[in-house]
DNA sequence: CTAAGATAGTCTCATTTGCAACCATCTAAA
DNA sequence: TTTAGATGGTTGCAAATGAGACTATCTTAG
């Protein structure tokens, strides 16, 4: 038989990785204000930028697909978390920015998640954060995962 | 407004990498195998172990629900990739192996998915590598999403 | 200007998945 | 024993998600 151990197999490893990160995280998000995750990659993102943008730019740097989007959109304008703008320029588009109550939502929950990084990340000493943290930078970049300031892909360029 | 960016929250960098490994490797074996992603951790953690194991086991270590797990046996005996055969001690339970043709398959499998890991991971120096795959057995640790040889997580000790 | 193709966003549909009820069996305690 | 609770596995149902069609609008080539 080949030699192969599951649990060495970085794949699969991120996978298990990754659903377990999440499910802890969602105590906050989920459990305690009520956001999925894609609604909260909309409000994360909105809250990151100062100025609007696009649902069309959140699926592209979240990666999250656009239908998808555009349901957590609708949820959230129901909840009156975030505001919704016809573009001037393109009037198939909407500028998408967080509301007032969003805001307030937002300053509530990113030091909670925040510190929930910092327990996942506490087994690690500074230095093996910061080497964790490149190795993943590198390889989002060899992914091509890495989003431009204006939320193209580097290579759209 | 909190400082915050989403970027270089690791807990959505490692959903957002998972989520693109996890595509990367399915042209492996789901187009070219027909194998969704419990199907072949079914397979691979079967092959993995040399002795036969329960659905319950596979479940566990794979951290994939039981539900989808079942599902997925059957559509892997229906394809006739595993055997399954009744334990003696509980007849509850059922003993899960790779027949000759999954094992065949595995054999097939294993180096394709090897390799594609490699590309992904070429980016790092081995040095990067090992530091890589140390910090995240650090995290899995303090997550506890370590098994043990018998495939019971180490804390229900 | 017009036509062809690209793009933003919504919607419907099919698939996937988790939850939870359920059955059968096992274990432990009275 | 008998009975209550735990456990392995299956299944029905509902929620979440992606694919892709569709509308409206924009862009570009002629």
């Amino acid at each position: 038989m080949a030699k192969f151990d599951l649990f060495q197999f970085v794949p699969f490893r991120l996978n298990r990785l990754a659903a377990e990160v999440s499910a802890a995280l969602s105590d906050e998000y989920q459990v305690r204000y009520g956001l999925d995750i894609p609604e909260w990659r909309i409000i994360a993102t909105l809250g990151f930028r100062d100025d609007a943008c696009s649902a069309q730019f959140i699926s592209q740097c979240t990666r999250t697909h656009k239908s998808t989007i555009s349901r957590a959109v609708t949820a959230l304008l129901d909840r009156a978390l975030i505001e919704r703008v016809e573009n001037e320029d393109d009037r198939r588009a909407f500028e998408l920015r967080l509301s007032a109550k969003g805001k307030a939502l937002y300053e509530e929950l990113i030091p909670r998640l925040l510190s929930k990084e910092r327990d996942i990340l506490s087994c690690l000493t500074a230095q093996e954060r910061k080497d964790f943290a490149a190795a993943l930078g590198k390889i989002e970049r060899s992914l091509d995962l890495v989003q431009t300031r204006h939320g193209q892909k580097a290579d759209a360029y």
